[in-house]
DNA sequence: TTGGTCTAATCAAACGTTTGCGTGGTTTTT
DNA sequence: AAAAACCACGCAAACGTTTGATTAGACCAA
């Protein structure tokens, strides 16, 4: 009932030749005769084989496995751009495994081990948000395995990334709120220790001084993310001095716990949001953000999926530039405001 | 620079043992004294010695490898499903790769197939919505290769399987809503085709027949679940001789576009609506259902996990029964109303 | 002494496939 | 007719690890 799968071995004695002209014969290899070659064919269609992977990555020892890691597979973002890797990935005939790091440091350096003893033949990485030290990668190159971080990349350039240049978007959305006649716009920011917290805060600034507006540091309001903390910089913008008539959200859980918070005070109408996207269906919301900063995940993923291809079958030789790929962001307006 | 992993064999060498004895120190077998045992696991540390896993998994003829099929990652319900099923496998060491449907049947049928040469041990499966045949997955017990199906299931019980009770919740659903007072509830359900329709239908049915009221079977219309299918879905309430005072969406997309639309016709508070979850988010927005099916993907995905690695650990002959898990859905109240 | 039990290790096969090299036999070239 | 070229295939090693069978020596009992 349930027979053992089908070897090479076995279709070679039956057909009385060696295993090695099966294997040829199966591979097209031009020194073995038609004859045979359709024989072999025949033969091991009838008898349903199917190659031994585990045999063939062992010989070979390649593994057509890439491993992805990732902080959170439920979020969308991260979803989407597994998605479009595993798409690229599978039409190229590799496998993808995935693990997430759940934001933990200590977990993102096991998996890049177990990652590593798998023999992956490369990883793409999106780092968490407990990860400032980077050595768990370094080790890897020892090892020829090379790395292409996406989204959320280290903070030096000489490793291979693909991520959108959120300064550029913030740059965008300020002069879109400043074009629409806003002449005071806050930001709800993240904490200072983010990279993140800081592209946005530079491209602010340059929105800002370019239009040769005065910079006010009391309109950006680094807060934990949290609905408290958002709350908290929300009443801060409510009582100053100069209070703002369009406020730009660190994302869109951000933006939706301000959306809650300045409905139940009445004072929504008060304010332009703009807000990085996250949540597909923020635009369905009432009051919700009139722009949104697109970040593109499946191109991200198909990008970063592709230059870790070329990294794999590139020449040794050849590794020694870095793929610094910028997937250029997008304001996307909503128009149902 | 790029060294080589070190092999067993060349701790043998270094050591003037075999390899036999290496690999049988590692193991701790007892057959290899102490203090042999200890020279061995000193030296493989100092070299970084990693067991070469192609090799082990080829030598075992077993891959502790997981494949999971699933329509569409992106989509919230299966990302967290799979989240789950990653978490829970790789506690167990077990190495999950994925591939997704994208919905369509030739695809899967292709995805099986790929995973069964990948010598996987096991298989988790949604199936596609195009998915009405089952002899791809038939072929895979003659490999000895146990598939559990999960959340979308095949119509028949001789198959392992997780999955919610939709016909249940629904039942809760339709409960709450007379409990609330509603005499005239409406269902917006999907196609015929769909096993889950079906589900939401005898649902439905039986709620209302429990409670002596009369079916009607005008306030049940099946829809092709898209925005304009909606909006000819609510016309046909809106006109209805009678009217209608809640409705049952399939589910958070349809509850969307049904929301979207009622607003605009400024007729949203002549309706309470219930949904079934998929958008984790949709509490936030205005006028949302005031109830929700919830379906524990989480849940669902570590049971199947676990349904899985039992069944490939179990002895061959107790293979007889099907493992035929009902998760018990919720119905999530919204308490922002 | 013979036989038996234990310990600590070795030997060799096995898993399935690929591939460099060798080798008869036939055909072509000079 | 000898040399060269080519065709179609076989041989055997190799990839790294595990494991059943075997062994050499030490110790003990009767």
């Amino acid at each position: 009932m349930q027979s053992k799968p089908t070897t090479i071995k076995e279709i070679a004695k039956i057909l009385n030749i060696s295993p090695s002209s099966v294997s040829r014969g199966l591979h097209d290899h031009p020194s073995i005769g038609a004859v045979t070659r359709e024989k072999i064919k025949q033969l091991a269609k009838s008898l349903n084989y199917e190659p031994n992977n585990t045999a063939i990555l062992f010989q070979k020892g390649k593994t057509y496995t890439i491993g992805v890691i990732l902080p959170e597979l439920s979020e969308h973002f991260f979803s989407t751009a597994i998605s479009a890797i595993e798409d690229e990935l599978l039409k190229k005939n590799y496998t993808v495994i995935f693990a997430q790091s759940h934001d933990s440091y200590e977990q993102e350096v096991r998996l890049v081990e177990k990652m590593k003893n798998q023999r992956v033949d490369g990883l793409l990485v999106s780092i968490s948000k407990d990860t400032s030290k980077f050595d768990h990668f370094e080790k890897l190159s020892s090892f020829n395995i090379p790395v292409v971080f996406f989204d959320r990349i280290p903070p030096f350039k000489n490793v291979h990334y693909v991520a959108c240049s959120i300064e550029n978007a913030t740059i965008k959305a300020v002069n879109f709120l400043l074009k629409k006649g806003h002449r005071t716009i806050a930001m709800i920011n993240g904490p200072t220790t983010l990279f993140a917290s800081n592209e946005r805060k530079d491209g602010y600034m340059q929105a800002i001084t370019f239009n040769r507006l005065k910079y006010d540091p009391s309109l950006i309001i680094n807060c934990d993310l949290t609905e408290q903390g958002t709350i908290d910089a929300a009443n801060q913008f409510i009582n100053h001095k100069r209070k703002p008539t369009a406020i730009v959200a660190f994302n869109d859980y951000v933006a939706l716990f301000l959306i809650k918070y300045l409905k139940k005070l009445n004072v929504i109408q008060d304010f332009d949001l703009v807000s990085y996207a996250n949540l597909p269906i923020i635009s369905y919301i009432d009051n919700s953000p009139i722009a949104s900063v697109e970040q593109y995940p499946y191109l991200q993923g198909q990008k970063a999926a592709n230059i870790l291809l070329d990294l794999i079958n590139a020449p040794k030789a050849e590794n020694q530039a870095y793929y610094n790929t910028i997937v250029e962001s997008d304001l996307v307006i909503n128009e149902e405001k």
